[in-house]
DNA sequence: GTCGTTTCTTGACTTTTATCAAGGTCGGTT
DNA sequence: AACCGACCTTGATAAAAGTCAAGAAACGAC
């Protein structure tokens, strides 16, 4: 982990993660140079080798993160210690244990980087400041969430109304293609709502 | 349809509708009279009898609306004409045909009312300028969203990792049991992702 | 490269769920 | 009261998906 001010052998690294968060919000808002040097003031760089985790279950969460580089797999435990996958994040996503940021109890979810990974982390009570304080930020958040919230009504629908054939085809197949070259199907298969056998099998007739 | 201000027979009715939604603000924010003025030129109250649409397929959604009394049921159409249950509103709930809403695109879900049924409508601009100008409404507008999004994350793991019986148990019985009083066994049992008889047996065992 | 671990596939079998069809229940209408 | 339509249940059967087990392939560590 690195904070931002720090100089160090990889500064300029950081300075590339941090300019492509910067063009990021960008994308959503013209910052001034003040909000800008506000934020950065309170970003952290982290880097998680394969493997390592981002935040753990009993943990509370108070961040929020974007990722610069690499994939997150969010995951659950059932009573009988099956670990059931429900997220996977790519680069350039904003994302948090909601549920534990939003309500401040423990998570019961885990964050667990798939690949070497590069994530920015900001505080939540930063995060809230900003939110308040610059209505460029405000509305990006506003955005962020409304997106989020479609994203997840159409996974529900294709959990809801389709069969293990066609949630591959529509959420892997055609809108996630990338996910067959970067995560292991035994995890791809969980979050689908399948065994893993299930998904072998579709994938043969495909 | 009524607009505010107009005098009609059961204005004391409408009144308590408006009254109830002014508190449900309030419960969120602290509006100043200045602002509940405002809002409350903007706003229309609709009666659905039994049976009647809200917005149907094909249309563009430029509403949000405030469920007074009664539920409203979402549901698409698939290719063989079959309509998927997606969700049901009941009282207290603010609710939109979202992705037509946010991206300008017809919807491709309808909206029915199960029961007779009084919503509040609000225009989209309106909303809009309210959101961007009160900060109590942003602030509200934030939290409908956040919680919008956990409770469709919590849907969603049900879908991707439960069994009928389970998605059953958990999402009515424990969460919902109000709907069982009030929605057609076949309603829920397509906003469950299962057959009307595979519910039918399983409520024949719980 | 070899060993060992993890991941993936395949087969046999079981369980869950869907489909099709028939009949029953219930509430509203005439 | 009798009828009608919508909704629900039940049974028989079929299809989909899960489980268990064995072996193959891929990958890393050494």
């Amino acid at each position: 982990m690195q904070s931002i001010g720090n100089f160090s052998s990889n500064h300029s690294k950081w300075m590339n993660d941090l300019n492509l968060f910067k063009e990021t919000l960008n994308s959503f808002t013209e910052l001034t140079d003040q909000e800008w040097e506000t934020i950065a003031s309170c970003l952290t760089v982290r880097n998680l080798p394969k493997g390592a985790s981002l935040i753990s279950i009993g943990e509370t969460c108070n961040q929020v993160w974007f990722n610069i580089k690499g994939i997150i797999r969010y995951f659950q435990e059932d009573a009988d210690l099956n670990e059931r996958t429900t997220c996977f994040v790519l680069e350039h996503q904003f994302y948090s244990s909601f549920t534990s940021y939003l309500k401040n109890v423990p998570t019961n979810e885990e964050l667990i980087a798939l690949e070497d990974t590069t994530v920015i982390e900001i505080q939540k009570s930063d995060f809230l400041t900003f939110v308040e304080t610059m209505p460029g930020i405000n509305a990006m958040y506003r955005r962020i969430l409304e997106e989020a919230y479609l994203e997840m009504e159409h996974l529900n629908f294709s959990l809801q109304h389709y069969s293990a054939l066609d949630r591959y085809k529509q959420l892997i197949l055609e809108e996630a293609p990338e996910l067959l070259q970067r995560v292991p199907l035994t995890y791809l298969a969980s979050y689908l709502g399948m065994s893993p056998e299930t998904l072998s099998r579709i994938r043969s007739k495909v």
